[in-house]
DNA sequence: TGGTGTTGTAGTAATAATTCGACTTTAACC
DNA sequence: GGTTAAAGTCGAATTATTACTACAACACCA
């Protein structure tokens, strides 16, 4: 609606991202606002998809993840913007103003890590995933396959009280606040 | 290296779903087996997508996801196959066998399950999803948002026990042992 | 060569989650 | 209207998980 209530504007909707890729071979866009959790369709990867089709589209992420988990892959992955669904008004009309001027649009944290990620970048590691250890590694690949602490520690012979420190210890190194958001983020940054 | 080798197959490959839809559009194929845990593309919607490019194409899904739970959404979406990657060779041509003579296949498990429930639908309810009552898709979602039963139980104002007793009754009714698996299922049986 | 940081490991106490049984309410069906 | 099945609720007992602490092993580096 919002983008409907500009003059001139030409909006055109679909459904699911099948849709929407095919749209975009009918029609050259300036700007696709598109939503991460459509049914079709997988997060980061939908990004490069439409990049392949038009190079210079203008691509503005909207989705009701957590922002400081998962802006940043979007970004990296060439989307112009990353804005909340929770976003107001306001905000989301700022957002469009300045991904067609060109801009990058996301929270200010967002940006500022983002900063931090590129400047901090020593030459090679800049993803939290190298800052996990080896086992770390091998427990948050077990935890998202849906086994509990209990098991993790039969399958892997440690106490059940060392795997969750493992599991703290990964939450904490990554930000995240449970499976499903380690799950996300995992597979966001594949 | 299987369909290889069989003699005059014409086998191409694609390392993700974007790439395997532009092959799709670029010739017409007898079969197409597919990875469901492909970088790119969602699981159902694949489906669903490959066959509206190529209506008559023969659709072989090839996942590690637990048969019992989730070749059912794929054969009902129009796969014409499922098999685990965990399957041997020969069960792998097995399978390629089956779907090229026009039968479907799948574990005698599944074909089972999903007899019955093509039977057993007297009329109407015949996604698992109907079963759960009101409060129980509430709190199902909210599971897969990653919150604990604790915050649940606040939420909507219930002890965390009732949540915990709604969440076994839940993953009975689904048949899922863990939240990733709810999640999954509630993503395949969206 | 000693300080400092990281990884790997658990025990213990506190907290959270599950199971199970009990009970009420609602719905459904001869 | 009585009977039964399902849904909804919780408390108490049990079990699982976490937070916190501690400590050994190793690496790094100054």
């Amino acid at each position: 609606m919002l983008l409907e209530a500009i003059p001139d504007a030409k909006v055109f909707k679909a459904a699911d991202f099948i849709k929407a890729l095919n749209l975009l071979e009918k029609h050259i866009f300036e700007l696709l606002v598109m939503d991460i959790n459509l049914p079709h369709g997988d997060k980061v990867g939908m990004v490069e998809a439409v990049r392949m089709k038009q190079p210079n589209i203008l691509i503005l992420v909207c989705s009701s993840y957590e922002e400081h988990l998962y802006a940043l892959p979007f970004l990296k992955a060439g989307a112009n913007g990353y804005i909340s669904k929770t976003a107001s008004s306001d905000e989301f009309k700022s957002a469009v103003e300045h991904v067609l001027n060109g801009k990058i649009y996301a929270s200010p944290a967002v940006l500022n890590n983002m900063f931090e990620i590129l400047f901090n970048a020593k030459g090679n590691d800049n993803s939290p995933l190298d800052t996990l250890s080896a086992k770390e590694i091998e427990i948050a690949k077990l935890l998202t396959k849906g086994f509990s602490t209990k098991q993790i520690g039969k399958h892997i012979n440690l106490s059940a009280s060392s795997v969750s420190t493992y599991k703290s210890k990964i939450f904490e190194k990554l930000g995240v606040n449970n499976i499903i958001e380690l799950t996300t983020y995992l597979e966001l940054n594949s």
